[in-house]
DNA sequence: TTATAAAATTTTATTTAACTAAAAATTTTG
DNA sequence: CAAAATTTTTAGTTAAATAAAATTTTATAA
């Protein structure tokens, strides 16, 4: 049994994180005030700062917050993945994406990408690292269920190739982060020609009977 | 003829600059005070946000300064490149990553990157944004010119495989500057990994008669 | 050369918000 | 009800950023 007081802190941090999104959403990531976020969360600044440190562990919390639910989404979607291969990584990338505009608007991803850069070795840049190496992970998996269909092959090496493509694609994802002007279509166009790229015909793709 | 006005303002530009540049590296980005900077500079505190705007502003404009040298030096190395592409285009990386870190060290690159994140649409995100370009065009041109001497073939679109090339080079370049833990001869590894995965033998590169 | 106008910098004064420390008050637990 | 844990209150520090007045410097023209 979990006592009252465990119960009263998960009920503060869940508070916290929902006036948090609520006010950076509202106001953005800089105008958003911690003394704003804790009189919406019914909390002292003071317990905000005991909570999670600085602005920028908030916002990292706030994100990571969002972790599990994006990690299960994409294992659901590699469960009926495509057998064509760029769709299906295509797929993968659009995912992530979707799942991360609903949470949050590109002004504040600018402001996570960011801070994740900077404090990327410290703890509060430790989940979202990790969740960059099991989005990763997850990406080499895919790899591995279509070279198993047989709609790849030649991948040696499929958690190194899963590697790289994540990594290619998390550049274009942080692109259009930064970039306001882009649309969902032109990076998903970007994202496919990057694959086209690297799983060309020649190389990886099984050519149809 | 430059009036003495200009010249005493190119003069208060350099200064903060340097002073900036001293602070940073010294203290870090972050402990490092415009108030600091402007006293080395001997100028007011006031004169450094009338030229720069705001300290995200001064670290750019920072940066920015260093890259016409880069840019000579990319040209340079051009001149005289490998003919194997794999050695090339790590060349490449590499002359980047050493002018990079010879001018400031990879606490202060962080807080660059970050800032061009977040300022990436601003005017002051700009000339890194060019950079950025410039260095894929370059990169685009070094196909080219292996393709034209015959170490290369197969790639239709040089200026579109740079970009896509340099934007993975780019991806590990954050990698390695957002941990100290990385060496260099990591960095390549990586680099050099990708590169064999993008233009395998059997792709493109042209086999030794 | 010198007075004056124009341009720019400095001084001064404020605002704002992140962050911290410590004492006081409250709540949970046993 | 006492003690342990936690939060809140209070008070203060720091530095970025901005506005406006005062001062200095440069340019210009008599």
């Amino acid at each position: 049994m979990v006592g009252l007081r465990e119960h009263q802190k998960a009920g503060r941090r869940r508070r916290i994180l929902e006036a948090a999104r609520h006010h950076f959403l509202a106001s953005g990531y800089e105008a958003a005030t911690i003394e704003a976020i804790a009189e919406t969360a019914e909390v002292s600044a003071v317990t905000v700062y005991n909570y999670y440190g600085t602005k920028r562990g908030l916002l990292l919390a706030l994100v990571a917050q969002s972790d599990d639910i994006l990690i299960t989404k994409i294992n659901r979607m590699l469960g009926d993945a495509s057998d064509d291969p760029i769709e299906a990584i295509t797929r993968f990338a659009e995912t992530i994406r979707d799942h991360v505009l609903s949470y949050l608007d590109r002004p504040i991803w600018r402001y996570v990408i960011a801070t994740s850069v900077i404090e990327g070795s410290s703890h509060f840049g430790h989940a979202f690292a990790e969740l960059d190496r099991e989005m990763a992970r997850l990406l080499g998996r895919l790899l591995e269920t279509l070279e198993r269909r047989g709609a790849l092959h030649g991948v040696r090496d499929c958690a190194a190739v899963g590697e790289t493509l994540f990594k290619l694609q998390n550049a274009r994802f942080i692109e259009f982060i930064a970039d306001d002007a882009m649309t969902d279509q032109e990076m998903a166009h970007l994202v496919r020609s990057d694959l086209v790229l690297i799983l060309d015909k020649r190389l990886a793709i099984t050519e149809p009977a």
